[in-house]
RNA sequence: GGCGCGGUAGCCAAGUGGUAAGGCAGAGGUCUGCAAAACCUUCAUCCACCGGUUCGAAUCCGGUCCGCGCCUCCA
């Protein structure tokens, strides 16, 4: 079955088709690294590493950019403030973005250029915008893209000038440009940039917001590429205006697909740094959150849909993972005992991979793989009850397992709680009181352990110790 | 004003013309010394509301109500 999309730009499912087959060449927008990344964030580079994992698990090769927005309104204002030069000011927050990234376990993309680290890149695309004539110098030395140069400009977003509503922004806009909906290019250097400029040939200034994605993606990816993807905020205008600079400049078409995630909301209204009513990754890790559950929680639901976070969901997510570990537990243990399985094992396995694979496939419909995950779950747990899944059929369950979990990122199957020694000694004592039917001691010892964080399963193989 | 998304069980969430997946929580049962885990049974005669189309609609069409987003900071 053919991998499937919803592209905002036909706003129809269509069949993912690459530019070259067998491969997948992907930008996805990245943080501006002015602050910690809030978990609304983080579900766009989820649903991007979603997107990655799938791509791979149906045998493409991935060449996935991510940016790192380092210079801009805000980077510049918070080192300003924080009486350091850009460089330093940033370094911080691409440092913990990636700390962030390895706690979720998103896959590493093969690309994270910095906006500061490809400014001649940047010169250069304006100069073009500029000789073609779709871009003018103004006064001041700053450069705008006139969109009125660029009749397809407002195809992403279905937006039309003139029914467009002025705000605040463009009202008090004291820039000189032809429209108010023209954006910039470059701007030139004011005094609030501080030691932040670069020379041009129109003065010393730094780029706009969006070129830096127009530039980068070009050198990484080349004119056209097949996927960009980003939040549905980044549509209008920062996606809009990409599209308007490359294809401009490049006289091509610029992305085949467009994919934008949902918000996530909390308390029912959208999640933003300017709202205030976000949480960071480390916010929910110190109230004991783990990063595997989160990750859980933001996947589970469709991309396109918003997402309503809440405490509940985390506590749901761990109830559920501890099914699937407690799963691949058993079917450890049952790898270990010799003997037939039953005939069915081979189907279920098929079944799970191909259900799993068929959500996938439409347009990353997670639900739909994870009801096909969890009836394996189950129909395999009665095998397993049943004593017709052992020896190799458990070996299969647990491969494709794996395989399933290359994409979901979420199964711990190869962890071994490490038992303290202690521990592993009073379960030892506990072992023996049950065995002279000392009951009350052993169900002493059992609640001992539990208050320490240490659940005791007498099983038929043996007693099992699970981590709390 | 323009553009767009959504309203499915206690909670989360699929399903977009053929009679409601899955997860969490709950109830009863099997197993167990007791638990835990697992399994079994149960948990929406119904998909915001009102009309319409159809043999048949949660799914299509029209309307109403409610919630959310975008319209140059935004994932």
């Amino acid at each position: 079955m053919a991998l499937r999309f919803f592209n905002s730009l036909t706003r129809r499912v269509e069949d993912f088709v690459p530019l070259t087959a067998g491969e997948a060449r992907l930008y996805t927008c990245g943080p501006t690294v002015y602050n910690f990344a809030h978990i609304g964030n983080f579900r766009a580079y989820l649903f991007e590493d979603l997107l990655r994992r799938t791509l791979e698990y149906a045998g493409l090769r991935v060449i996935q950019v991510m940016n790192l927005t380092d210079v801009d309104d805000k980077t510049i204002r918070g080192a300003r403030q924080a009486g350091v030069p850009l460089a330093d000011y940033t370094r911080t927050y691409k440092e913990a973005f990636f700390e962030d990234l390895r706690t979720l376990a998103i896959e590493p993309a093969e690309h994270y250029p910095a906006a500061t680290d490809h400014i001649p890149e940047m010169i250069a695309l304006v100069r073009t915008l500029i000789d073609k004539g779709f871009a003018n110098v103004a006064d001041d030395g700053s450069v705008y893209f006139s969109i009125a140069r660029f009749p397809r400009y407002g195809q992403l977003v279905n937006l039309r000038r003139e029914q467009m509503r002025p705000t605040e922004r463009v009202r008090s806009d004291e820039y000189v440009k032809d429209a108010a909906a023209d954006f910039a290019l470059w701007k030139a250097y004011s005094e609030e940039d501080g030691a932040v400029f670069w020379d041009s040939p129109w003065g010393r200034g730094r780029p706009g917001w969006h070129i830096e994605c127009s530039a980068m993606s070009m050198r990484y990816l080349g004119r056209t590429f097949d996927i960009h993807t980003g939040g549905i905020d980044n549509m209008f205008p920062h996606h809009e205006n990409e599209i308007a600079q490359s294809e401009a400049a490049n006289g091509c078409r610029f992305v085949n697909y467009w994919l934008h995630c949902a918000h996530l909301m909390v308390d029912g209204e959208k999640m933003a740094k300017s709202a205030g009513n976000f949480y960071t990754l480390r916010d929910l890790i110190g109230r004991g959150g783990n990063g595997r559950e989160i990750r859980w929680v933001l996947l589970g639901t469709h991309y396109r849909q918003p997402l309503n976070f809440s405490f509940q969901a985390c506590r749901d997510a761990k109830a559920a993972l501890q099914r699937l570990d407690d799963f691949v537990v058993r079917l450890r243990e049952a790898q270990a005992r010799s003997g037939p399985s039953d005939a069915a094992v081979a189907g279920l396995i098929a079944d799970a991979e191909s259900g799993f694979r068929a959500g996938l496939d439409d347009d990353l419909n997670i639900s739909e793989a994870l009801g096909a995950l969890f009836n394996f779950v189950r129909d395999a747990n009665r095998l397993l009850d049943a004593g017709g899944l052992v020896g190799e059929g458990a070996t299969a369950a647990l491969a494709a397992l794996a395989r399933i979990d290359r994409v979901l990122g979420v199964i711990e199957p190869g962890r071994q709680d490490d038992v303290p020694p202690g521990v592993a000694a009073r379960a030892r004592e506990r072992q023996e009181a049950r065995k002279a039917r000392d009951f009350k001691r052993a169900d002493a010892i059992r609640e001992a352990l539990r208050l320490d964080g240490w659940l005791i399963e007498d099983t038929p193989g043996g007693q099992r110790l699970k981590r709390l």
